[in-house]
DNA sequence: GACATGGTTGGCAGGCTGCCAAGATTCGCT
DNA sequence: AGCGAATCTTGGCAGCCTGCCAACCATGTC
């Protein structure tokens, strides 16, 4: 008589277009990670807004941190999506201006979504959510080298990789002090993110001293860039 | 016979000075969430690690969660601690020159402790949290006006905050990009945020417009965005 | 029409967290 | 010193959550 494993009653009744169910599943996990926490939020959650059973999760991604993994990935997409093909102007700073404010459209059109992808960061120090931000961020300053007419991001040399990588910083906290704290307007980030660039890959970038030989701190080795 | 609650046999056989307790769960705390993330540390090893019962956790601090509200303020105040009193010199490029110094010292003493701490960024959107991290950086924002002379923070003006805030951030960004990738030295580092300041709140933060009457960004629907 | 294939479900085992009652220990008061 | 109160400390219990699995059921193929 059934010894342990009670019959699934009323099993697959409904079989959707394939990964129908799968975007089903990302969206209510979109929806409810970014309004809530990743340790608050079950997957019995997630399949009930989702409407599936909970075993499908672990059917079409993995753990529920696979699952996590995916809802950033595809939250961070939006971000090179909408400068893919060339910014066209005459001067570098021309496409530097249309560039930040393509930026900031788009940052205001998703608004939610945005900053639920750059509070996402933490997690402890998940390493698969690190290298996904990681590599939207290196993008982001790739295009950024392109943009200023810099030539190919790969022969950039490391230092001016880093001051972008810190310009994208500065970016990300100006935007957060627009959408969060409201201490300026979106015309006032704009005029500050277009003034501040050519200053720091000018001046600020000029004042870098060489790369000495020995360097003190290090994680690895150091291939010592050429700059300038 | 003992209904439902066995006895608990040898209880409190070793009391410690009050809050030696105290703070040896802290310290294992930290310990354990600097090295792995929040979700994958279990309240048993904190306490296996502290060499105390679980239950105590709960006893002292409340919930996990409260634990690690408490790791993060206590990761974070070390931030504050170094740069207390005034930092003397003639001019604010000197007393900035100190104060960026320093800022990299401490972080270069506590290298794991500082990534742990901006890296705890995340848990989802724990309001908590999100509020240490952001008293961190007010202060230090707040302290950054004090060292330029630009007269009590409370009087600055909004869009100055938000300068400060940006800058703050694409500190942040820089020394991660020292200590995580290695791209550039600690001298080159303080070089860069040396010369980039004056840049920012001198021609970067005269290019901000003046903040209009009616500002366009509300949280909710959009009602008119004009755009340029 | 029978069979293979893969989507879908419910349930089970293990682990983890919050809470609680019960000893143990220290302290204050007379 | 003696006694009671307050607090520290422990183990265990109930409930929830996650990962996994066997079984059920649609769909496509021959």
């Amino acid at each position: 008589m059934a010894a342990r494993t009670a019959v699934p009653a009323g099993a697959a009744g409904n079989r959707t277009d394939g990964d129908e169910r799968r975007r089903r599943i990302l969206g209510a996990a979109r929806r409810l990670f970014s309004e809530r926490g990743y340790s608050d939020v079950a997957t019995t959650e997630i399949a009930a807004e989702a409407g599936v059973a909970r075993g499908l999760i672990n059917h079409y991604f993995g753990t529920k941190r696979d699952l996590y993994v995916e809802v950033v990935r595809e939250m961070v997409r939006f971000r090179s999506q909408p400068v893919p093909e060339y910014v066209d102007g005459a001067t570098p700073e021309a496409r530097l201006d249309e560039s930040i404010d393509r930026w900031l459209e788009m940052v205001a059109r998703n608004r939610e979504a945005w900053l639920a992808a750059i509070g996402a960061e933490g997690l402890g120090h998940d390493p698969e959510i690190a290298a996904v931000l990681d590599a939207a961020r290196e993008e982001a300053t790739s295009r950024l080298i392109q943009v200023l007419g810099l030539g190919p991001a790969a022969d950039a040399p490391p230092e001016l990789h880093a001051v972008l990588r810190a310009y994208g910083g500065m970016a990300e906290a100006a935007t957060r002090e627009w959408l969060e704290r409201d201490r300026w307007s979106r015309e006032q980030v704009a005029a500050f993110l277009k003034a501040a660039l050519p200053e720091l890959v000018g001046t600020a970038y000029e004042a870098i001293p060489e790369q000495r030989a020995d360097n003190e701190h290090q994680t690895a080795a150091e291939p010592q860039g050429d700059r300038r």
